[in-house]
DNA sequence: ACGTAGGCATTGTTGAACAATCCCACAAGA
DNA sequence: TCTTGTGGGATTGTTCAACAATGCCTACGT
């Protein structure tokens, strides 16, 4: 009955429903929230500054309602916090936010793990990411070993199979980076993880899930427990 | 340095973080879209809707921007759908959708129940779900055993105890009654759970997490493939 | 059956206006 | 010195009206 549901089948038009988002075209607002998302996560606004409508209607020639769209979409994905007639300002993640976020990742990531059979499969991006992360390292390019790991770590969980889940990573992962930019030894940070990643996706292509889990459980601890000592620390 | 660090636990103002929400005033577009995500959630607008902006801010009385901010902040939780330039319509929840969800639910509950000890906390929210599902039943309201059941495995999920796992949990649960209310035998659905929901509680209370999950996984199966077989059918 | 053209309804976006709210600095009082 | 009013200025919240852009439908011609 109704077209969109599942005649295009039958017809010449099969296997085209993946075609379907490219093409969606974009409003004006998630335009908008797309170029701001991207000042935020590269570290251009640093978390706690205040966007200020007049300001950035100025300086991207839109109208104030269309901005405020954007502003709410990307308060949607915890990049922005709204505070009522004070305005928006670039989210700043407390220790509680991290204490929830890695109890999130070690119910989602370990689940995922969990589903890995003895040939795995969907490991290329994981394979892709870890990969990255060695070159930036090397090139001494720490911010960006960082998006690679969060990356990785997204890849993981992808291996559950839900895109829903796979959602919610990715706005944690958003949220991590936010973290990020508010340290000052990234290396510090970043670098023991490059192995410990490596060896986690080595166990996974061998299909050792429990062996894997425990590392990557190891790894969340670890990592919770660096970015709360930071957090801890210069407050 | 900041008023709202942690100064105020010093002073007469300790002990009100709690109170702080409670204290957030909703703004217009907020409180439209509880509105009628509650006119969503109960049935009064049936998936695949259209939701006509004109209709809309004069029955509310409300300026069209507000209401599309509204409607934004609902398409985010999936329950409107936005077609540009034709309209936000009440989603339409289709086989695809059911099989991602019930994915989520595997990983998202499972990894939940895993985390129970022999001492179990916090299941009386769960307990309260069970008993409700089961006095609507004695009602024969079986539209009210849903929303119960929901209720109840979200609260299965929060034993996880991540704020932003169970938020997810909350927006699949909202999709779930949009299923619910395309079906015509209800109580054909629901009534075989009842007992296996109090069994999965039971099974939680006396700290046997690995035979609650085995019961959930059936659980999940069996109502996924009872779903796709209502989607399949009239279709 | 196919393509085209026009009319109509609806959404997308803008700009301006005004009210509501909050922050800050300053003054008054204990 | 500390606390408590009291403005003024900046920013957000909300509304309204207008116009452009888009898509659907129907009628028409081939």
């Amino acid at each position: 009955m109704r077209p969109e549901d599942g005649e295009a089948e039958a017809a010449a038009g099969a296997g085209l429903d993946a075609d379907r988002e490219r093409l969606a075209r974009t409003s004006t607002a998630e335009r908008v929230a797309d170029i701001l998302r991207d000042r935020i996560t590269d570290g251009y606004f640093r978390p706690g500054t205040q966007l200020i409508e007049e300001k950035v209607t100025d300086a991207l020639g839109i109208s104030r309602n269309t901005l405020r769209e954007a502003f709410q979409l990307l308060a949607h994905e915890r990049l922005l916090v709204r505070r009522p007639n004070r305005g928006v300002f670039v989210r700043e993640i407390t220790a509680t936010d991290v204490v929830d976020i890695y109890r999130a990742r070690r119910l989602l990531q370990c689940a995922a793990v969990r589903t890995v059979t003895r040939s795995p499969v969907g490991l290329d991006a994981a394979e892709c990411a870890v990969s990255d992360a060695e070159a930036a390292a090397r090139r001494g390019a720490w911010d960006q070993v960082g998006t690679a790991d969060v990356r990785f770590h997204q890849a993981i969980t992808a291996l559950g199979g839900s895109r829903r889940v796979d959602e919610l990573m990715r706005s944690i992962g958003a949220e991590l980076r936010l973290v990020f930019h508010t340290m000052t030894d990234t290396r510090g940070f970043h670098e023991p993880y490059l192995s410990a990643n490596r060896r986690i996706l080595d166990l996974l292509r061998a299909g050792d899930g429990p062996e894997a889990e425990r590392l990557l459980t190891a790894y969340l601890n670890d990592a919770e427990a660096a970015l709360l000592a930071h957090l801890q620390g210069p407050a």
